[in-house]
DNA sequence: TTTTAGCACTCTCGAAGTCTGACTGCTAAC
DNA sequence: GTTAGCAGTCAGACTTCGAGAGTGCTAAAA
C-alpha cells in the first residue's frame, strides 16, 4: 500500500507538492525540472510523474496540465516533513499573547477560549482548543441559591474553577437555612471527590437509606442529585477564525462555497465536531489528518493538524482545520508552538 | 426627501420590490403591468419607472435590463409593509422549541441561547439575541472558592441565575473558614443589592473604615473588591446561523463573498457587534434598518430586523441579520412571534 | 392632459467557433 | 537509463453572432 519511492521519486514528489502548495497551479515537468535540485531533464521528470501517478500520488486535472497532488500526495509530504527533525521553537509570542488575553490569574477555561483565537490568528486557518474531559473534574464546592419560590440553582465549582450551573424545580418549600444546610453537609462529605463518583454514592445513598430518619439529611441528597444529573452536556469545544475559511475559496483551491459552508455547519454544531475530534486525538503528540483520511464526508475536503497539550491532570488538543492545500511545514510549527504555549500557561495557572 | 408618492406610483413600486424579491430579477415593464393589479399598459408603467428612477427609488443594471430597488426602494416598501396592520400571530412554534432547547426550569441566559438557534432556522438567516444589561443585576449570592494556595475564584450569582467567576490572587494565606466568613458577611450585607451599587458601597467602606480594627471585615471588603472589578466583562451576545449567509451567496443576490467574510468577522467579534447592536435599538417594537442606513460599511450590503422584547426588569433584542433582498414580511412576522415567544418563557421562567 | 400602441435601439447573455499555449506521452537516438 | 524532439490533446481566453428582453420616444387615441 505504501512502497517505498526511489529517492529521485520522492525528490520529485516532494517539490512538485511543496510547489503546489506555494502557487496553487498545477505544475509540470519544465518547471519542475527547472526546480528540483536534481540535473534531469524535463523529459525524465516527465517519466517519473507518469509512475507516480501511476501510484496514485498524482493525478491531472486535464490532460495537458501539470500535475496536483491527491491525498495521498499530501500524505507523502507530510510523513517526509514529520520525519525530518522539526526545530520546535517554543511559541513564545503565542505564550505572550495567551497571557494576555486569558488575563490573570488565568482560569483553564478562559486559557483555551483565548488559544483558538490566538491560534486562528497565526495561523489563518479555523482553530480550536478541545478540553479532554478526565473525569469530568473533581467538586470543589456546591452551592444551593434560591432564585425563586420553588426554583433553586446549583452551582457547581471543580477544579481548575470550572463552573457550571443549572436551575432545578425543588416542590417543598425550603428556606434559605435548609440550603445551606445542605450544601454544607455535601460539601464536607464529597469535597475532593469526582464528580461521577459523587452522583454514584449519592444514588447509592439514597437507595439503601431511603427510610432515613434525618429529613436534613435526605433533602441534601435529593438536591445533590437533580442538581448533579445532566451537568456536564454543555460540551466546551472552543472554535475561532471561520471566516478564514472564506479566504481561501477566492482563489479556488479545491474549496468550494458548498464545502466550506458544511464546514461552517458543524462549526456551529459544535456537539458532532467534538465527537469527531476526540475520536481522532488517542495519542499525544502531533495528529495530521488529510482528506479523504476523514471519516466524515464533510471534513473530507479540508486537513486537520492538531497536537496535545498536557499538564499533570489537565489535557487536551488544540489544532487547526483548513483546506488540503495549506502550507504544512508552517502550519505544524505553529500548532506546535502553541500547543506548547498552553502546557506552560496552565501549568503557572495551576 | 421622501415625497409623498402618487397612488398609483406607490403600488407599481410596492409591486415591482415585491416581485424582485420573490424572483431575484430584474422586473421590467411587461411583467409588472400584468402582475399589479391597475388596468394599465406597459407604456405607461414604464413612464413611472421612469419617475421612479428618477427619485432614487429604482435603478437598472444596465440599459436593457428590468429595474430592481435601491436602497431607498426597500426602505419605502418596508414602510408600507409596516404601515398595514399586522396580524401578530404569536409564535406558538417558537415557544414550544425555546422551551424544549432552553431546558427546564430555564434560565434566561439559556433562553436566550436558545433564541439565536430557534430564529436562526426559522429565518434561515444570521439571527441574534442580545439582553440589554439592566444595571448588571441584582446580587443573588458571592462565594469564595479556595483553588490552590494564593488563589481563590469569586463565583457571583445575579438574579435570574446568572453566574460570574473570576480567579484573583490573595496575598495572604487564608483559611477556608476565613473564606466563608467573609462571603457571609458579604451576603447579609448585600444581597439583594445591584452589583455597581455594591462595588460603590465597597469602595467607600474601604476608603472611610480603612483604620479598621476588625481584620474580618476589611479581608471580606476586600475580596470583594477584586472579585467585582472588571466582573461583566464578557459581553453576552447569542449568535447563530452565519452558514446561512452562504446561501444567499450563490445565487447572486448582490451579496458577494468578500461581504459575507466581512459579516463572518463581525460575528466572531461579537464585542463590535454587540456595540453597534445596542445603538440601533432604542425603543421599543420592530426596528428595520437597511443597506446604507447602516452606520457601520460592514454591514451596509445587509438589512436588520429586530424587535425588541420585555418581561418587567429583564429586556433585550433579538433579530436577524440578512440579505437586503430578504422576504420582509415573512422575516418581520417571524421576528415578531420569537420576540413575544421569548417574552412569554422569559416571564414563566421568573 | 393622460394613456397607449408601436417601433427603433441598446445591451446582456449564451452558444458556437477559433486560437493559443501549456503539457503530455511516445519514439528514437544518445 | 536518459534525453531531445515531436505530434497530440485540451482548457481557457477571445471573438462573433443572434436571440431576447426591455427601454425610451413619438405619435395617435382617449
Amino acid at each position: 500500500m505504501m512502497p517505498t519511492l526511489l529517492p529521485r521519486a520522492a525528490q520529485i514528489l516532494a517539490a512538485l507538492v511543496g510547489e503546489y502548495i506555494d502557487t496553487a497551479e498545477p505544475v509540470g515537468s519544465a518547471r519542475l525540472a527547472h526546480r528540483a535540485g536534481l540535473g534531469v531533464s524535463s523529459a525524465t521528470v516527465r517519466n517519473t510523474l507518469a509512475e507516480l501517478e501511476e501510484l496514485g500520488y498524482l493525478q491531472q486535472p486535464h490532460t495537458s496540465a501539470g500535475r496536483i497532488p491527491t491525498d495521498r500526495g499530501y500524505r507523502f509530504y507530510v510523513d517526509q516533513l514529520l520525519a525530518e527533525p522539526r526545530p520546535l521553537r517554543g511559541g513564545a509570542a503565542a505564550e505572550a499573547q495567551l497571557r494576555r488575553d486569558a488575563g490573570s490569574p488565568a482560569l483553564a477555561e478562559d486559557v483555551l477560549a483565548a488559544v483558538s483565537l490566538v491560534l486562528s490568528r497565526a495561523s489563518r486557518l479555523v482553530a480550536f482548543a478541545l478540553p479532554i474531559a478526565a473525569g469530568e473534574g473533581i467538586l470543589k464546592e456546591i452551592e444551593f441559591v434560591p432564585l425563586a419560590p420553588g426554583k433553586v440553582l446549583v452551582v457547581v465549582v471543580a477544579d481548575g474553577g470550572q463552573v457550571s450551573r443549572k436551575a432545578i424545580d425543588v416542590s417543598d418549600q425550603l428556606e434559605s437555612s435548609d440550603l445551606r444546610q445542605a450544601s454544607n453537609y455535601l460539601n464536607t462529605e464529597f469535597s475532593g471527590m469526582p464528580l461521577e463518583q459523587i452522583r454514584m454514592a449519592v444514588m447509592e445513598r439514597l437507595r439503601h437509606e431511603r427510610t432515613l430518619a434525618d429529613a436534613l439529611l435526605s433533602r441534601a441528597l435529593k438536591l445533590a442529585q437533580s442538581g448533579l444529573e445532566e451537568l456536564p452536556r454543555k460540551s466546551s469545544l472552543f472554535i475561532d477564525g471561520a471566516s478564514a475559511l472564506l479566504d481561501d475559496t477566492s482563489d479556488d483551491s479545491g474549496v468550494s462555497v458548498t464545502t466550506v459552508r458544511a464546514l461552517l455547519r458543524m462549526v456551529e454544531e459544535k456537539e458532532r465536531l467534538v465527537r469527531l475530534l476526540n475520536e481522532y486525538i488517542d495519542g499525544p503528540g502531533l495528529t495530521i489528518v488529510i482528506g479523504q483520511e476523514h471519516r466524515t464526508p464533510d471534513l473530507r475536503p479540508f486537513s486537520l493538524v492538531a497536537s496535545t497539550y498536557a499538564d499533570g491532570s489537565r489535557r487536551g488538543t488544540v489544532g487547526v482545520i483548513g483546506p488540503m492545500r495549506m502550507h504544512y511545514s508552517r502550519t505544524i510549527a505553529v500548532v506546535d508552538g502553541v500547543a506548547q504555549a498552553v502546557s506552560r500557561v496552565l501549568r503557572d495557572s495551576m
